[in-house]
DNA sequence: AGAGGTTACGGGCAGCGTAAGGATC
DNA sequence: GATCCTTACGCTGCCCGTAACCTCT
């Protein structure tokens, strides 16, 4: 009981590792060499006098005793962590958040949301991964990120999710290019090469399935870049098919760019939370509250 | 959160210390050196950003914060323990167990038990203090005992307990002295010394009120070591008041000595085994749950 | 041949023990 | 002055990284 004791250490790898089926992915998630979890992993077995994975170590999984195991395992890291945050002080909360974010998230509340973590939890740090929704959606899945703020409803059973904010979606185009301030049909919009998301985006497909319905044919640039899409708008290349609130922040395209006035019906972009259901992150858990709070703040400013 | 963890080796460590109010004593039982106990303490503030102890450790004294931390620390070893206990196989079972004996069960059951811990849990080890019941007790209350078998009841918040075996005292003499076969009256007994339990033992005290009730007698020899009273009495000195179950296991005792016939009550020995209630200790837990089962066979073989 | 699990080996650091200091009864 | 907490310091052993190997696809 006393001389070669298991740790928290070895419990935290031996999680990864039977979340993952992989040492490889384990030793990359938790930022460590591979030798470096076969060791822990062989000493917990050596330990226990128990095989926890496969004899075929080809094929990673679990053994009915690597599955007992896991389940204490990650109870013992709920109430440590559950400890930690009781007593410790908030400089306690540390580590390394996997964040994935939609980009319209950067362009709006992001930073705001890290003031506010920074703040809160000095020590917090972050590897943000900004990308599209069904990326992000991919990796949640596979436990590749420990949060992402993307586009909802997220439908798998492994991945939890809350809402976070509405953007409206609307049609933005400098004043340059001289369209009228009274409403305008989509007829006399499409006449301009519209800008929006990347192809496989949601509001992308959206706006096809518009133009489709209304039987009109436009030219649509799709770019992977938001900071693209508004610079083109700026240029007076097109009009922009995005939510007014990413250009709130950027004082240039705020003065120049307006929202045009029509009765033409997009859906909102409903952004989620989301985050893998094990193992839990606590630090991860602690952002997305914050998260919550920050992007139910936002409308408030919301004013385009 | 990932660089440096608390484990369970520091959260044992803090129990002790917080339990024993004592660096010193928390050493001595961990049996490590003091400063490697400071250390661990100091690490384990510094990491929560939290004063434990109260700031004059003189006065080794829980801090609110470290009254909460005792409380999670205490579960979390108890699911560590429960873990091990549940996956580990048998020989998971380590450390050391300081265990508490009276000389009665040394000369009964207590190999039976040493045998069957050791052919379950080889890796456990002894540290065994032979000694009266009154100082087992007190060590218990002072939890520098992890489990005792001693004369009950308890009555001490601190420590609980369970019945283990129950030893009727008798009369016993060797033949040489010439004693009758026949019933005897204990005015007949009285004329020969009497050799029993030491001083401030149950049994002593009890022998004592038996001969002051009857208005008799008596030369008393009180020895602390059984082993003592029975070769006095093979010596033909006096006449032992001890449980004969004491000599069910040495040959030549039981051939030389015989129970005297007599119609005088003595209260029975009432052994229990007892424990302090925390920290739990896993081990001596199972030890003492051997313990009752042991004790609980024995009376089958008691014949004498 | 590439990917992933495994073994060999070396360096850095943390935990423990010894020895000595300091405070309190 | 005895006891107990505390500090200083050196050593041992463990953990992790690098590099190379093996095996299966």
């Amino acid at each position: 009981m006393t001389v070669p004791m298991i740790d928290f250490r070895s419990l935290e790898i031996f999680i990864w590792v039977a979340e993952l089926r992989s040492f490889r992915r384990a030793a990359e998630k938790l930022n460590i060499a591979p030798p470096a979890v076969l060791a822990r992993i062989n000493a917990l077995e050596q330990f226990l006098n128990v095989r926890l994975f496969e004899p075929d170590r080809r094929r990673v999984a679990l053994t009915p005793e690597g599955h007992e195991l896991l389940v204490h395992a990650e109870r013992l890291n709920g109430m440590y962590s559950e400890m930690i945050e009781k007593i410790g002080d908030r400089s306690t909360t540390r580590g390394i958040v996997r964040l994935g974010v939609s980009e319209s998230i950067v362009h709006t509340w992001l930073p705001v949301l890290f003031a506010r973590v920074n703040a809160t939890y000095p020590q917090l740090g972050f590897e943000i991964d900004v990308n599209i929704s069904p990326y992000l959606r991919d990796r949640l899945v596979s436990k590749d990120l420990d949060l992402a703020f993307l586009l909802g409803p997220i439908n798998s059973q492994n991945v939890h999710s809350r809402p976070l904010c509405s953007f409206p979606v609307a049609f933005v185009a400098d004043d340059k290019i001289g369209l009228p301030h009274e409403s305008i049909a989509l007829e006399h919009i499409v006449k301009w090469p519209l800008i929006t998301f990347a192809r496989n985006t949601e509001p992308y497909m959206a706006l096809r399935q518009l133009l489709a319905r209304e039987g009109l044919r436009a030219t649509i640039h799709a770019s992977a870049s938001l900071e693209a899409v508004v610079r083109m708008a700026l240029d007076g290349i097109g009009i922009a098919v995005i939510p007014p609130a990413i250009i709130e922040k950027k004082i240039d395209a705020r003065e120049r760019l307006r929202r045009l006035h029509t009765t033409i019906e997009l859906p909102d972009l409903n952004f989620v939370v989301g985050w893998p259901d094990a193992p839990v992150h606590r630090a991860a858990q602690k952002v997305a509250e914050i998260a919550i709070e920050v992007a139910r703040e936002m409308p408030k400013s919301e004013t385009a």
